[in-house]
DNA sequence: GCATTCACTACACGCCGTTCAGTTTTTCTA
DNA sequence: TAGAAAAACTGAACGGCGTGTAGTGAATGC
């Protein structure tokens, strides 16, 4: 069935793609309106002259178009932090680190429903499938994290460490990834990169959730400090500008 | 009006405030059950034997319940946590930082609905109301936490202190509360418990919602690295238990 | 040219929050 | 203590939701 699959799709094919993604788009559209439980399907029929029942010709439930949505919304946020750190040179990992947080709080500050989606409830029993393009995004981010510890690991100071950490500590499919990408990085490593990764979402998660606003008037120098006190604990110094 | 209250409450109200607790009570089981979504004004009628219509006589609408809810459900999160700091001793700054962010952990996973309902999206549109119990709530978590890194401040490295913060950044009500109770404590120090806060906040979120749990098999092990950690940053040595 | 397939509608079911007129129960008062 | 006033509650309704299912009309393929 893999074999020949050259010919140009049919018509019915593209229009139904089309329509597929126009479900999509229009369901973003009232994502970033109303958040995720403005994702309604008799809304976004209405918005496409449709029936409600239509679009389960191309979702089964929509349970079936948050997830993929989920995977949508996950893998543009990560081409974002991706490509904010690919745009700093390759040996300055602090400048790389700060990069990638930065844009992880841009994007989260320009799409917070779209932040809410992938790391909030978008459903009520919700429960993320095992592959699929949102687990992949999410394995970019954390193998992308990793790196950037990899990168300041040599710099590290001894004292930090001594956590006793081994590869089955983590996911076999990570581990894996990992130890053939970082060769020689100790499983201590991708501790120190969960917990980075902690570090800005719960800032961000805090502000988004509106936690923060009625404490601190400017969560965004709250944020960069957190993120200059977790280089320098790395062992790297942050760049004078 | 407000004059001789004294005599006992009449029957009426008493059979009142019982109902009122009675629906407080099973929305929160509905909660524990079946998360924040669960909580249906039909559902706790049927649960009580009456019709959904009759709430309304006790909360004007479901979003009243809710944040009455949050409110006793943040209550008692930060009773837990002073508890579990005020079983350590005073001048053990270390221990008792570390105690109130154990109690944070186990009380999340006792209540992972809870956590929900106070620190994700309890309803759609919801914004807290300014003032309430909630907001009470979240003002003795804040001066608790404000009060953990005030006791540690004088032993933290000066190099952590270098950034510029003044109380204008800070919401007022927190910041003369904080003057109050901790005279001579840099504003910056609120910013080092807030960043604490959120050092917290992440890595609970994360696993609570289940991003963790593909990745780390030990979440638990990694959060109290990461205290650990905030605990040496402070400048404070952790006990050796 | 015609049978098949596909996209879609119309309708139904059970759930939800919310409102409201009416009924029952309790309390207060004359 | 009888009756008025007030409070508590019901039952039905409205609109909205996700989800099935039978039927309809148009495009597709032989």
């Amino acid at each position: 069935m893999s074999t020949v699959v050259n010919e140009t799709l049919n018509r019915r094919e593209r229009l139904r793609a089309e329509t597929a993604r126009e479900i999509r788009t229009i369901a973003l559209k009232l994502m970033g309106e109303g958040g995720p439980d403005a994702i309604t399907l008799r809304a976004i029929a209405r918005e496409m002259g449709m029936t409600a029942g239509a679009i389960y010709g191309y979702y089964a439930t929509r349970d079936d178009l948050i997830t993929t949505l989920i995977g949508e919304v996950y893998t543009g946020l990560v081409d974002a932090v991706e490509a904010a750190r690919d745009a700093r040179p390759a040996d300055d990992a602090a400048g790389r680190l700060l990069a990638w947080a930065e844009a992880l709080r841009t994007w989260a500050l320009a799409n917070p429903q779209g932040f809410r989606l992938v790391y909030g409830d978008a459903v009520p029993g919700y429960r993320p499938p095992e592959g699929g393009p949102a687990a992949t995004a999410r394995g970019r981010a954390c193998a992308g994290l990793v790196g950037l510890i990899a990168d300041a690991w040599p710099h590290a100071r001894p004292a930090r460490r001594q956590a006793s950490y081994g590869w089955p500590d983590f996911g076999e499919e990570l581990g894996a990834r990992i130890r053939a990408e970082h060769p020689g990085l100790p499983p201590a490593a991708v501790a120190v990169a969960l917990r980075a990764w902690g570090r800005m979402h719960g800032l961000l998660a805090l502000e988004l959730y509106g936690h923060l606003s009625p404490i601190a008037t400017d969560p965004g120098a709250l944020y960069r400090d957190e993120m200059l006190d977790l280089v320098g604990s790395l062992g790297l110094e942050p760049p004078v500008a």
